[in-house]
Parts: C-alpha cells; sequence; structure tokens
RNA sequence: GCCGAAGUGGCGGAACUGGCAGACGCACACGACUCAAAAUCGUGCGCCCUCCGGGCAUGUGGGUUCGACUCCCACCUUCGGCACCA
C-alpha cells in the first residue's frame, strides 16, 4: 500500500475489533464508571447524516473517556415499535416484525461500519417480548401506584396516522408525526398522571447543571407553573352550585365585571336549561366543540361569548355579574371558568369592549389616581395600588395578591393554588405494533391488572394486515377473549398499545443489564451504571423523550428501584445537518448518505468533517468541498506516518535538542492540552482537530527544517506516537493502522491519553504588542517574563515608538505581562 | 405578546476570565514539479487608500474603559420555545 486505502484499513480494523470484543463492558466496582449514551434510534432502514453526526459524538467522548481510565458504557439498541413499520408492512406486504428486524440488521451494519465503539452484548430491541414484558410490568407498577388510569375525554386524534396523541406530540396544531391537523374526539383512554410529578419535574431542573439552559427552558415552558388563587363564585338562583374560578391576580378581584365559562364547563347546561337561551348557547357549545385544536386556539379567531342570562355572585362585595360562555376558555386549564376584570386583562379588556361588558379600574399605578376610564386604552396589567377595593383599597398590588387570598381561606370563600399547563400524558395507541396495554375487562370486576406471572401479553406476530383497515388487535381472532384474573370469569382484553414513548422512557436503565429476566433491570447493575453521565440528542426531544424519561425515573426512585432522581447527568443537544441552507430532503434533492460517504472517503473520513464542520450543538453546513478537505489532511497523516516510520531509522542520529526539537515538543504538548480540554470540557471537537492540524503541521515544519541534518529520532517519534493518540477518537481507524505502521504495540484506543507538561509549553523569549493609545504600533521581542519597567521602558526606546511618541507627553502605560505594551500619550 | 439563542472575510468557523480580530479548513490566485493533467509542495488571500506607511472593519446606534467580537443601554434581523394558560 502505498497511499491511503480508507476501505482496506476500516474493514481490516473492523473485523479485528469484533474478534477480539474490544469494547465488552463489564460492571466493576474498582473502576469509575462513565455512562455514554447517544439516543437510540427508531429503524427506519437507512442511517442518515443526523444518526452519523449523533454517533460520531458519542463515539468520540467513548474512546476518550476509556483512554482516560474510565470504565466505559457505550450501548446501542432500537426503539422498535411505532406506527411507520405497520405503514411499511401494509405497503410492501410484509410483516412488520420481518421489516423492522431487516432495518436493524441492515442500520447495525452501518454503524458498524462507521466504526463506533459500541457494546453490541447490551443491545436491546424494545419490540421484542423480552423487554415489552418490562415495558408491561412498569405500566403495572404505575397502575398499582395510582399513576395510571382510564378516562374519557376530548384528546388529540390525527386522522392519517388512525389514534390519538399526547399533548406533547402535537406541535402547532398538526401531528410532530405527519403534519397533519389534529382533530379532538371524546374517547376512553389510559393516560399517565405526569401531572403528579410536574413540581419535581420542574424543580430537580436545577440539579442539571450539565444540561443546555434551553433545553430546561423549553421543560420549563412546558410544565408552565403559575401561582395564584381558586375562588368560589356563587351563583344567582342556583343556591346549590357555586363556580370555581382561578387567578394569578386575586388582587383584581373587585375589578370582576364578568364570568366566562368553557364550552365544556359542566354548569353550561344547567344553567341555560328550560331558559330561552338554552338553543343558541348549545348550539354555539356544540359548534365550538367540534372546531380543531388550532382554529380554537389560533389568533386569529375572534373571542366570542355568549350570555347565559345567570349571574354569579362576587364574594368579597357582593356585587352579580352576567355569566357567559366564551369560545376563548379552556376546560383543561384550571378550573375552565375564568373571572372578567378587564381593566386589568388585555383579553379581558378586548372582550368587554367587543361586549360592552362594564370595566372598573381596582389598580392604580402610583398613589395617586392616574387611570381613568374615559381615557383608558389598554388594559394597565402591571402592579400597583389597589383602589376600589374595599378594606384593601390603597395595599401594594404584589401585598394584595398574599392578603387577598388569605381573606378568602379565612372566609371559606377560596384558596391558594397551584395550577400547571402540562397535562396528563395519554398512551393508548390504537394500533398493532406498539406494547399491548396489560388490562383485562371483566363485568363485575371493571378494568383488572394482568398478574405479573401472565406477562408479557403477547402480541401475535401473525397479525393480518390489509391496507384498508387499520390494523388492531381487536380484529386479531382470539386476542381480545380472555379470563379475568379476578374471579376467572369470561372478560376481554384491553387491545391499545402503549405510545412508543414509554420503550424509550426506560431503556438507558435496561441497557445496564439487557438479558435481566426477573425485573426489568438489575438493582446492582443499575446502581453500578447510573445515571447516563452523558447523554446526545437531538434537540427535537427537548420536551418529549426527555421529559418522559426523567417522569418514568422519579417514578422508580419512588418505589424504590432506582437510586437516582435524574437520569441523564448531562446533555448535548446537536444541532441538525443542513446542506446548502436546507435541511436534507429527497425532495429537495440535496441528500448526502453516510453510506456514500464512507464508499467515496471512509467513515474516518465522514466523521472528521462533521466533527470539524462545527460545534456539536449548532446546526451544521454539509460541504461536499469540505469533506474533501478532511480526507486531504487524513492522506497527509498517513503520509507523515508512513514516510516517517520508513525514515525514523534510516535518518542520520541527531541526538542535540535545538531550537527546531524545542519547537516541536512546543508544538505538541500545546496541541495535548487544547485536545484534552476541547474534547472534555467545552465538547468543541471543531477546534480539537484544529490543533491536531496544527500539531501535524509542526511536525512536517520539523521535518522539513531538518531535512538535511537528520531528525532527532526519539522526538519525533514521541511527537508521531502521541498525534496518532489524539486523532485517535476522531478517526479511529487510521489511527490504529498508523499506530501499527509507527511499530507499537497492541490497540492504539487501549493507551493512555497523553498528559501534558506545562514546562514544555515555556518559552524564553515572547512577542509583545506596542500600542499607543490603543493601536498596534509596533513589537519587540522580550524575555519572558520581563518586569513591567523594563518592559515599558524597552517599548519606549524602541525605534519607531520613539519617533512617534516624539513631542508627546506620556500619561501612562499599562503593561500585560507578556503579552503588550499600551503608552497612553497626548 | 412572553421567554430564549444567534448575527465575525467569498464560505464553515476561531479568539480562555476585556488585551495582536480572522486560528484551522474550504474556495480562489500565483509559483514549483510535469510534455500535460491529477496528486503534492510553496506563496498570497477582510475592505479601502496616496500601499516603505496609514485608515476602516465583528448586525445598527450610543455608553463604560488606556483598550470592547467580549461588559452596559436602545434598536434591527434571523432562528427556536410557549401562546386567548386566566
Amino acid at each position: 500500500m502505498t497511499t491511503y486505502n480508507a476501505t482496506q484499513i476500516e474493514e481490516k480494523w473492523q473485523k479485528l475489533w469484533e474478534e477480539q470484543d474490544s469494547y465488552r463492558s463489564r460492571a466493576d466496582s474498582s473502576k469509575t464508571k462513565y455512562y455514554v449514551l447517544e439516543m437510540f434510534p427508531y429503524p427506519s432502514g437507512k442511517l442518515h447524516m443526523g444518526h452519523m453526526r449523533v454517533y460520531s459524538i458519542g463515539d468520540v467522548l467513548a474512546r476518550y473517556l476509556r483512554m482516560r481510565n474510565f470504565n466505559v458504557i457505550h450501548p446501542m439498541g432500537w426503539d422498535a415499535f411505532g406506527l411507520p413499520a405497520e405503514n411499511a408492512a401494509i405497503e410492501n406486504n410484509v410483516n412488520p416484525a420481518d421489516w423492522t428486524a431487516r432495518n436493524i440488521e441492515h442500520m447495525k451494519q452501518q454503524q458498524k461500519r462507521l466504526g463506533v465503539s459500541y457494546d453490541w452484548h447490551r443491545e436491546v430491541n424494545t419490540s421484542s417480548p423480552d423487554y415489552y414484558r418490562w415495558s408491561q410490568w412498569l405500566f403495572l407498577l404505575m397502575y398499582k401506584r395510582g399513576l395510571a388510569y382510564k378516562k374519557k375525554s376530548d384528546v388529540n386524534w390525527c386522522e392519517t396516522c388512525a389514534t390519538v396523541l399526547a399533548n406533547e406530540q402535537v406541535e402547532k396544531g398538526l401531528c410532530w408525526r405527519c403534519s397533519n391537523v389534529v382533530e379532538t374526539r371524546e374517547l376512553e383512554q389510559w393516560f399517565l398522571r405526569i401531572t403528579n410529578y410536574a413540581e419535581r419535574l420542574l424543580n430537580d431542573l436545577e440539579q442539571l447543571p450539565g444540561w443546555p439552559e434551553r433545553v430546561k427552558l423549553m421543560q420549563q415552558n412546558w410544565i408552565g407553573r403559575s401561582e395564584g388563587a381558586e375562588i368560589v363564585f356563587r351563583v344567582k338562583d342556583f343556591p346549590e352550585e357555586e363556580i370555581r374560578t382561578f387567578t394569578t391576580r386575586p388582587d383584581t378581584l373587585f375589578g370582576v365585571t364578568y364570568m366566562v365559562l368553557a364550552p365544556e364547563h359542566p354548569l353550561v347546561r344547567p344553567l341555560v336549561e328550560g331558559t330561552d337561551r338554552e338553543k343558541e348557547v348549545l348550539d354555539f357549545v356544540a359548534k365550538t366543540r367540534r372546531e380543531s385544536e388550532i382554529d380554537r386556539t389560533s389568533e386569529e379567531v375572534p373571542k366570542i361569548g355568549l350570555f347565559t342570562g345567570r349571574y354569579a355572585v362576587n364574594p368579597v362585595n357582593g356585587e352579580e355579574v352576567p355569566i357567559l360562555v366564551g369560545n376563548y376558555v379552556l376546560m383543561a386549564y384550571g378550573t375552565g371558568a375564568v373571572m372578567g376584570v378587564p381593566a386589568h386583562d388585555h383579553r379581558d379588556f378586548d372582550f368587554a369592549r367587543k361586549y360592552d361588558l362594564p370595566i372598573r379600574v381596582v389598580i392604580q399605578p402610583g398613589k395617586r389616581a392616574e387611570l381613568d376610564l374615559e381615557t383608558l386604552e389598554e388594559a394597565y396589567v402591571d402592579e400597583g395600588y389597589m383602589v376600589n377595593s374595599g378594606s384593601f383599597s390603597g395595599t401594594d398590588s404584589r401585598e394584595g395578591i398574599k392578603k387577598v387570598t388569605a381573606y378568602l381561606e379565612e372566609q371559606g370563600l377560596g384558596n391558594f393554588r397551584v395550577t400547571y399547563r402540562i397535562r396528563d400524558w395519554l398512551i393508548s395507541r390504537q394500533r398493532y405494533w406498539g406494547t399491548p396495554i396489560p388490562i383485562i375487562y371483566c363485568d363485575q370486576w371493571g378494568a383488572a391488572p394482568v398478574p405479573e406471572s401472565d406477562l408479557p401479553v403477547e402480541l401475535p406476530l401473525d397479525m393480518e394486515l390489509s391496507g384498508n383497515r387499520v390494523p388492531s388487535l381487536a380484529h386479531y381472532p382470539g386476542f381480545v377473549e380472555a379470563k379475568c384474573p379476578e374471579c376467572g370469569g369470561e372478560a376481554t382484553r384491553e387491545t391499545d398499545t402503549m405510545d412508543t414513548f414509554i420503550c424509550s422512557s426506560w431503556y438507558f436503565l435496561r441497557f445496564t443489564s439487557p438479558n435481566c429476566d426477573y425485573a426489568p433491570f438489575d438493582p446492582d447493575d443499575a446502581d453500578y451504571w447510573m445515571p447516563v453521565d452523558q447523554y446526545i440528542g437531538g434537540i427535537e426531544h427537548a420536551v418529549l423523550h426527555l421529559l418522559y424519561a426523567r417522569y418514568f425515573t422519579k417514578v422508580l426512585y419512588d418505589a424504590g428501584m432506582v437510586k437516582v432522581i435524574e437520569p441523564f447527568n448531562r446533555l448535548l443537544a446537536q444541532g441538525m445537518v443542513y446542506k446548502d441552507g436546507a435541511k436534507m430532503s429527497k425532495s429537495k434533492g440535496n441528500v448526502v448518505t453516510p453510506d456514500e460517504i464512507v464508499e467515496r472517503f471512509g467513515a474516518d473520513t465522514g466523521r472528521l468533517f462533521i466533527l470539524f464542520a462545527s460545534p456539536p450543538e449548532k446546526d451544521l453546513d454539509w460541504n461536499d468541498q469540505g469533506v474533501e478537505g478532511c480526507h486531504r489532511f487524513l492522506r497527509r497523516m498517513w503520509r507523515l506516518v508512513a514516510d516517517s516510520s520508513a525514515e525514523i531509522d534510516a535518518s542520520p542520529v541527531r541526538a542535540e535538542e535545538g531550537e527546531h526539537e524545542a519547537e516541536l515538543q512546543r508544538s505538541l504538548h500545546a496541541a495535548i492540552k487544547k485536545v484534552s480540554v476541547d474534547i472534555e470540557e467545552r465538547f468543541n471537537f471543531n477546534t480539537a482537530i484544529s490543533a491536531i492540524m496544527e500539531l501535524v503541521n509542526s511536525i512536517y515544519a520539523y521535518r522539513q527544517a531538518m531535512d538535511k541534518e537528520g531528525y532527532n529520532r526519539e522526538i519525533l517519534r514521541e511527537a508521531l506516537e502521541k498525534t496518532v493518540i489524539l486523532l485517535a477518537p476522531f478517526a479511529p481507524h487510521l489511527a490504529e493502522e498508523s499506530w501499527e505502521m509507527l511499530g507499537c504495540e497492541g490497540s492504539v484506543h487501549r493507551q493512555h491519553w497523553p498528559a501534558y507538561d506545562p514546562q514544555m509549553l515555556e518559552v524564553d523569549q515572547v512577542e509583545v504588542v506596542i500600542q499607543i493609545n490603543g493601536k498596534v504600533r509596533g513589537r519587540i521581542t522580550v524575555p519572558t517574563d520581563c518586569p513591567e519597567d523594563q518592559l515599558v521602558e524597552k517599548a519606549r526606546s524602541s525605534d519607531r515608538i520613539g519617533e512617534l511618541l516624539e513631542g508627546k507627553e506620556i500619561i501612562k502605560a499599562i503593561t500585560v505581562p507578556n503579552k503588550l505594551v499600551n503608552i497612553v500619550a497626548r
């Protein structure tokens, strides 16, 4: 071989790693563990560049940390349940299980060709009975802990996917998977009480300093905590009824001039029943409920309110205010009833103007009454002093919030309350290819959990799939019939399957003991390996998977099954891969696949480019010429090693260490320092790689300089070997090959990461910049750590500076040791 | 509307806690090698001028400072999250 042949090298080492089982990990309490995890993929069929990016990042860390003596676990698996398998199966007339298995096989080969150092002994597949058995078991755990329940309610329905969606899976009113408009349907469905954990999911974000702020913020927004008061209004002529309303501004309670109920509010019907408004109101309710989520919540849709003909009684001043039904009030938030305070809320203000409802100012910005109804053009929503508020008048509004709440609590008219935007997690899916929900319905006993000993409730694999019917377990002969686990009588099985986000909410635990057959995971193994030290994945899961997985972990913590309250210690949200300014897509014709890159240039080139082009958390613009540049660098590296290993022993021995040797060693140690810091502390792989490039340039420069005299063998060899080690996490195959070419023993990936010697970085002369009034006017070379006064003196007396300063008065001089002198002169 | 991130050469991107703006790479130009090309190597490469020198430059406008890509204020643009959330 006379040039760099990536294919040959990569096949050679991949084979060897596999034969030697190089990346197997075992729990070992005498070693410090490190858990590196990339979000496992859905086996869609082929890897795309996003995959290649996330695996490249993870593999750099895994390989680097192994060389830093950590006991690294780096597993990979398959999020294998889900709709695309069903759809593809129907289209191609194959079985989803076969389709999935084929995809997994193919993608696994692709991953291996990338040279990612996974421990394949830990591979998991969420669609295998060994795995979903424990997904079911965990569902039952939640059921027993009162966290899983079935409820009839309005849910998000996607017609294209023929199934329901959790709120997190609706993006701007569209299905996250297919972008179809989501409708509302009333169905009886299984939910997980994630709302019980809202407070902890919010508070514990503080314990995650290793997470990007933006992800934490997104979760915070999603959970949407707000404090306020729940206030009870009585209803005139309905002594037995009351309306509970939630407000964050109890201090504005005296400014209530009307009340609005959500169309779904249970009181709407009784209020209008038998009155002349009944038809109009109920028609409006029916019409509103038919509208889709986006139609109803869109900004353009005008607020519509209808008077019910009834009045509510303000608990603090006894005033009677009209009760309306409004399309903008959401039943699912707070209490489904809003008190209207037009003077101090934008929406209420617009609404009141539209329907000519009275407006009353109860907060003034200052002690003097400045707000005037006549001139009021918009709501005043800030703090101020309470007015027209009985005995509370004059109180600061912030104080007022507390005082009014306390008063209401005393009088039994209300209480302090916290509300969250987050809703319970809807987990039923009306499709076949998923984990069956292990519940049996009996006329006598109702919903009964399948006994643990009967798990798994197996998914039949010989399901008849046809294009004209949505695949569902309800259609599988014999699946529905069951015996009631309580009474043994005839019963029916739940036919819905679980949201696949359940499967991915605990897979990182399964990796710690993938073959455990008596529990979802072995507690000792989980204790040893958990938490995931470094998690890497796309930002698109900021509030989906990442929130669900945190929730599961907390439930398992409460059940005493894990010792961690958070699953992922550090999170790296990697950016997307673009080309020509757009997301890669078939329709745009700008797709580059990992396969073609591996084929043309080799995996090492692809990995290097993807890491070099941009820091991992930023979006990356794919550039074919950039790839070639990286390939060029690897060729240059290969040549350097090949030429040097041939020449080192042939070249004349040069024992002395002159300036060239010192310079080479400085470059080497500077590179070691930079690469280590960039990988470990900053994840700036792009600058780490550029440091390696600079080092290679320095070695070339040394070789060129010493071409005639001969090299110092030892120093050149050390530089080469350490360069190869530095390159190993990024270009693992070429590094391994180079290691061998240099005649070194063992695998380069088992070497210790080199330490840098600060002494080697020291120089005895430094160049110092001279500024006059902040502008660079010259530079001088001085001994390192030259004292300030001498530095200034030398600067002033240097040729040009002296001239420039002529006739000027020096006011002062500022020095930065070994860097610059700034002379301030007039 | 609220919250957040980001704006640096022709391009991707560097610049640690304020101290030489543009590392590294791509593209481009010129040169060497070659009959020629590729590969490789070398040199140059922010903009402008009166080019030994100097001026202007990190989205815009101010400010703090001896000194600002970096800190402060205001604004513009792009991207992301939440959004009749009471």
